[in-house]
DNA sequence: CTCACTTTTGAAATATTATTGCGTACAGGG
DNA sequence: CCCTGTACGCAATAATATTTCAAAAGTGAG
């Protein structure tokens, strides 16, 4: 994918569908300041391209009855690539975890999981977690409250970085 | 908010939107099975209430030359609620800094953080996060892969857990 | 500087969707 | 059994999305 540059548009584009992604291409074509059509082949450029991964509706864990979050930091004893590998695939298997990331330093995987209630976290921590395979240690935090939870990317950042390349 | 039930339409609903968040009102009426005005009020009511928090594209962050993610585990050296508070707003300032959760145990919060580069992140590190006020402790770790990254609400385990109920 | 050639744009026309306005059906309470 | 509140879906209307196409803008060679 080398050659292919995002103008300003493009950015703002990005920018504005990750703050409202039902916004509709007539009010994001008024607001990146060009007319609907080529607006429209933008976007589509841009989730062929990849740039954009898909559309989601933010849904409220806590109403639908998700009380509990917690953070599980994992270590396992062996870090052979089919092993990480394995790992991997056990938690997309698990509803629970919703994420799942590859981490350097002791531990080698943190999981972001939710729950209905503390006790239902308990037996997945003991009865799949624990158990599986090659896991050494499991350290798990529950989330107390969330401070900040911004989706994706930090555009202002990205604009910053560019202005100054210019 | 209680007394406000979901129905098995609403949480198709909720469940469809999660996963695409773009779709039209008529795809989404003709895959919970009615009509798109009474869908489209189902909708509506939803946003209202809180059940949907609003809609966003899933930008590439690697893509846009954000390369590094890390988490950071943070300990304070007060936990007064004005302390705590304090800090979260810090991280609300912070573009860098994408998602912050306060924690029980020993680690105050957990810091999901992105940058252009490694460079960027410790200049943040160093000159940002661990000479803030009140932060005691800063533990960082590199993300290496994303095996995981399901967005929101695991809808099978609620469906599962209410057909017991039943 | 000018002539192709290529890319992107936007006005206009058309196709789809979203939204509103009712009349109807169904559930619970008196 | 009637009344009332709620949710549906058809039909009409308003707004959007999408296609078509000619013109404008940018590129590079000569």
């Amino acid at each position: 994918m080398p050659g292919v540059k995002l103008d300003p548009i493009d950015r703002k584009i990005l920018a504005e569908l990750q703050a409202d992604g039902r916004m509709t291409n007539v009010e994001l074509a008024s607001r990146v300041g060009i007319s609907a059509p080529p607006c429209l082949r933008r976007v589509r450029t841009l989730e062929e391209q990849g740039f954009i991964k898909g559309y989601h509706a933010a849904v409220d864990a806590r109403s639908l009855g998700f009380e509990v979050q917690v953070f599980a930091m994992v270590g396992l004893q062996s870090q052979a690539e089919a092993d990480l590998v394995a790992f991997e695939n056990l938690c997309k298997g698990w509803s629970l975890v919703r994420e799942c990331h590859m981490l350097n330093g002791e531990v080698d995987f943190v999981l972001k999981c939710v729950a209905p209630d503390l006790s239902t976290f308990q037996r997945f921590l003991t009865e799949s977690l624990t158990s599986a395979p090659n896991v050494a240690s499991v350290k798990t935090s529950l989330v107390i409250r969330d401070a900040k939870d911004a989706p994706g990317v930090p555009f202002d950042i990205l604009e910053e970085r560019l202005a100054q390349k210019a």
